[in-house]
Parts: C-alpha cells; sequence; structure tokens
DNA sequence: TGCAAAATAGCACGATCGTTCGATTTTGTG
DNA sequence: CACAAAATCGAACGATCGTGCTATTTTGCA
C-alpha cells in the first residue's frame, strides 16, 4: 500500500526532528525580532537552546535557509494572527478596521514585537538572494490582502466610490511605519494613538 | 601668546590627517547607506580606501566612534542639503512644501542614498548605546525642525488654526517611511507620487 | 528488545571581525 | 635640511562566524 500523505515517507516518523525545529524556530523567531535578520546567529540560538552548534545547523543546513524559514514562520503566525481573525467580520468598513487594530497592536504593542516585516525591509532593501525574495513575496501577500478588504470597502459602499485603494494602502501603511519608528526607536507614548486617528482621518475622505 | 583657535594646538598642524579621515568618512557614509551602520566593517573600509584596517582605525579610535562620526557626518549633510536650503523660502507652506520635495528626493531618487536615519532606526530600536544616542538626537532636531515649520505654516494662516501639527507631523513622516519601503525595498514605481499625493491630502484639512 | 535511521554532539577549518602594539614612513615646520 | 610629531603599516591576538566532517546518542518501529 503506498504512503497514505508523504511520497517518500522514510521507515521512521521523524516526530522528535519537527519537535525540536519548530522550538528552534520559536526561539529563532524571538532572537531576529531582536537583533534582526542579520543579527541572527546559529552560534547564540544554539546557546540559547542548549543544544549545539552543529544540532541546530543540521534543522536548516544553512544560515540562508534558517533565515528564509524564520520569515516563512513569522507569516505565518502574522496571518493567523492579524489576517486570519478579521475575515469572520463583516465585508468592508469593519473588517478594514478591525486588520488595521490588529496591525496596529502587532506592531506597537506587543512583547518581543519588532516586525520582521519591517526591520527586514530596510535589511534586505539593498541585498539581493532568497531571504530578500521569500520577504517581498510575503509583504506583497499581505498588502495584497488588504488591498482587497480596501477594495471590498469602496465595492459595500461604506467609502467613497472614487477613492483610490492603492493611495489609501499606502498610506496607510505609512501610518504603521511611522508607528513602529515612533513606538520603538523614538519610545514616544501616545503614537498608536496617532496612527488610529490618521486611520481615520484617510477613512473620513 | 595663545592659540587663536584650537586651546592645545599640537606641534604641527595635522592637515593631512583631517583630509584623509574626510575621505574615509565619505567612503563610509557610503558603505554605510548600502549596508547598515551594523554593516560597517573596518576592514570592508580598509579596502575601499587602499589602505591598512590598523591606518583606518586610528582615525577614530573604535568602531563605536566610526558609527557615531558617520551618523554625525550624515546629519550635517542632511541639515546642508534638505534644510538650509528651504529656509530662504517664505514661511508657512512654501517653505514646508520644499522641505517635503527635497526630503522625498533625498529619500527615494538620489544615488547611494539609503537614509541612515531610517536604516538606523531599525537597527538601533533594540540595541542601546552610544550610536543610538546620537541617532535620537538627530532625528529628534530634525523632527522638531519639521515641526516648528508646520507651526509656522499654521501661524501663517496657510493651514486651519484647529491644525495638529504633531499630527500632521506623524503623517507625514509616515508618508516617507512608505516611500522608502516602497521605492527601495518593494521597488515599486510610482510610490514618489503616491507620497506626494498624500503630501497634499493632508494639507488640504 | 534489537536495530536501522534520525538526531545531536564534538571538533576543526578558514574567514572575518575589532583591537592592540611596535616599527616605519610621511608630514610640516624651526 | 633636520627633526619631532603625525600618519600609516604590518603582524598578531582572541572571538565569532558559517560550515563540513565523523562519532555518538536517541528515537521509533519490527
Amino acid at each position: 500500500m503506498m504512503d497514505t500523505l508523504a511520497p517518500a515517507e522514510p521507515r521512521t516518523a521523524p516526530n522528535k526532528g519537527r519537535q525540536t525545529r519548530a522550538a528552534i524556530l520559536e526561539a529563532a523567531l524571538g532572537l531576529a525580532s531582536h537583533m534582526g535578520l542579520e543579527g541572527l546567529s546559529i552560534g547564540a540560538l544554539a546557546e540559547l537552546m542548549g543544544m549545539s552548534k552543529s544540532g541546530v545547523f543540521a534543522h536548516f543546513g544553512s544560515r540562508e535557509e534558517l533565515q528564509i524559514s524564520v520569515v516563512r514562520e513569522y507569516h505565518a503566525r502574522f496571518e493567523s494572527e492579524v489576517f486570519q481573525p478579521c475575515m469572520k467580520e463583516p465585508r468592508g468598513l469593519p473588517r478594514l478596521r478591525a486588520l488595521f487594530e490588529r496591525w496596529v497592536r502587532r506592531v506597537s504593542v506587543e512583547i518581543d514585537s519588532g516586525c520582521i516585516y519591517i526591520s527586514g525591509a530596510v535589511e534586505f532593501d539593498d541585498r539581493p538572494g532568497l531571504v530578500r525574495d521569500a520577504l517581498v513575496e510575503m509583504v506583497r501577500a499581505w498588502h495584497q490582502a488588504l488591498g482587497r478588504a480596501i477594495e471590498l470597502a469602496v465595492r459595500e459602499g461604506h467609502l467613497p466610490a472614487d477613492a483610490d485603494p492603492q493611495q489609501m494602502l499606502f498610506e496607510i501603511h505609512g501610518l504603521i511605519l511611522a508607528l513602529h519608528h515612533d513606538a520603538r526607536f523614538l519610545r514616544t507614548p501616545g503614537a498608536a494613538a496617532r496612527a488610529r486617528a490618521g486611520f481615520e482621518r484617510i477613512l473620513s475622505r
């Protein structure tokens, strides 16, 4: 009988492997949030995990693959914690508001939450390679999802018919970037409130 | 007779020293624009300058001091290329428009112009130290200058009296950050036009 | 419970990093 | 021109980096 799922399933199911790989990725995510994707080192990660460098290394095969895995993991969490919960909100403004509000919280409030999309964009804007490609792909996907939500709000009549969704997306993204900057770098209090105020101003014309 | 300017002037005036130091700083500025302040290495800088590592090192005494010098140099150039030319524009909207327009060009158009304020903010938002302190100080100074320009525009009656200059500053800064992101990372065409459109929208209400 | 395979450890490698120090060259002036 | 100071070099240091190899341990099923 053929294997039910995996086409080339090895003799023993690597359960332990997947577990520790997930644990490493969890730690790597936290590390990369603080030090950036470029600051993520296998040595530091191994020490944090209490295992050997080669033990950690074996799970990814290269540092680049580790970085890409971190990007993908961040994307998965971002999608399940920001995007998906908002899909049960009614189409249009309520859903768009929910997306923005969760985005704000993700970027400014949560602990350990340097946004890898934002820091990665700065680190890799001049550095070609697979990590950059992965980052661009995920950011583009998120922007497209947000763009669709805005278009839906227009189509539902919650926003004026002559609104420019791409322009709104650009400005909303700017608010999030300014929030990230002021909250995390300048440590200015009230940045989240400014972002929300800007969002309302964008919606009302 | 006392020295006219420097209080402890050495026997021979170190003219050559200042020259090469300036040349190193010039190269360091270009390097840091591409690799970030953290990616700036003395070895790469020495190779670029065609001199020895220790020769470069001697001019700064430490890597941290080199990074701080780069930040200060960038600030000086930013001030003289963006801020000061706009001071001869009439107070109010014309001056504010000029400031924004030069800022846009600086961030998106110019060659070799990864903005060190922006990349540094991301690199050092979690990294305490003198480099971060220097960065925060310079960014704060620039924000204050822009804030004053906005307040002047209100006082001149070019903007409604109930406008919130700090909120406007936040939103304008967001436009620049979104421009930097879309132009340099995503390589989206037309990002500068979007930033300008957002700016006009902020001014007209 | 035995045994193959998977997971991990241990060690070494070449590179590069920032930094130190003593020797050497270059500079500028009396 | 001479001579002190300034500038630069060359070599070495300990640390850390990513990565490759070969043991060794652990895992999971027959």
